[in-house]
DNA sequence: AATACTGATTGCAATTTGCAATCGGTTGAA
DNA sequence: TTCAACCGATTGCAAATTGCAATCAGTATT
């Protein structure tokens, strides 16, 4: 909310940004979540977001030029987030921050086999990914080749949670 | 200070490292400005951090494994700050930070001029830095062939300060 | 002996955080 | 037509965090 402005540096204002709890975990759950609304997000959040936090966050986020709101044909009341180009961008951010964080934190098997495979991808998953961002978000024209980097991420995910249940269900 | 552990997600874990608007400032102070000492860190803060900060996340970053603290033999009272492996493994997402707010937020020139050179040099560029660094802060043997890449940035940085306050003087 | 510098610590007011409850409106099913 | 579920928030409030200003005790310099 308040423009701060402490310094022109590029990291310092990128901490202006994002240099806080939530916003990023926000635009991770749309980027790789595929969330766009609300409740979506308020629920299916893994940290447990409290609602007034995500309102502030999502307003923060407009104001900033990350996201954009629009209203959703199906549902008088329902807002649809999108994020602009500002906001797809930052996806090789997330896919370091990513892989840093499997190395040296203690991060679950389940959780981090997304970063594992964005890392493994590298730049060229990265294009793809963003390239399918910006369809999806932006109306972007795309020709769909194969399945989508979010969907084959998201398979990987359910893959080491079914794998992980067996084990645990044999081993009972 | 406090293990959240909100999630297992690496990028959740991540946030809670430097998911704040101090703790990556600092490390980007020692990182590209070569600052050991806490009086160096308060005084050549560009954003003018206050010395109880400072002192807080100096502690906390000694506690998350990114710093260790030696004292210095020549104050009896003078503490040298280094970082460790973990610390300086961040230095691609801060080239990446760099880059993406030299593209989207209000950055100055002259604290630009870092962020582009490092963007220019890529992997390769990073690589030495981070070789630098360790050289610096953990006492890995280095082979010194040329300019250090942090002198290069920093010389940079003021040939364009130079630039700049002749264009001023010449426009006055 | 005086002064400046070292890495902090303390007091305190202001702000931010986040839980719980609630709001006014919309939708879809009974 | 009634009613419960759902929609994107908003409000009240206690707790925690932030950060400015002043200060600390020990060390080095002069």
């Amino acid at each position: 909310m308040s423009m701060d402005r402490r310094s022109g540096c590029p990291i310092n204002l990128s901490l202006e940004v994002f240099g806080d709890r939530w916003s990023l975990i926000i635009l991770r759950d749309m980027i790789f979540g595929g969330r766009r609304h609300f409740r979506e997000m308020l629920n299916g959040s893994m940290e447990g977001i409290a609602s007034n936090i995500l309102a502030d966050r999502l307003k923060r986020l407009m104001e900033l030029g990350m996201l954009t709101k629009a209203d959703d044909p199906s549902h008088k009341q329902k807002a649809i987030y999108s994020l602009t180009e500002m906001a797809i961008t930052l996806v090789p951010i997330l896919a370091h921050l990513g892989a840093w964080g499997r190395v040296w934190l203690p991060v679950s098997d389940e959780l981090s086999i997304r970063a594992e495979l964005l890392e493994k991808g590298g730049q060229p998953m990265w294009d793809k990914f963003m390239d399918e961002l910006r369809h999806e978000h932006l109306g972007m024209p795309f020709d769909t080749t194969g399945p989508s980097v979010r969907a084959t991420l998201q398979a990987a995910y359910e893959a080491v949670v079914a794998n992980k249940t067996l084990a645990a269900s044999t081993a009972a």
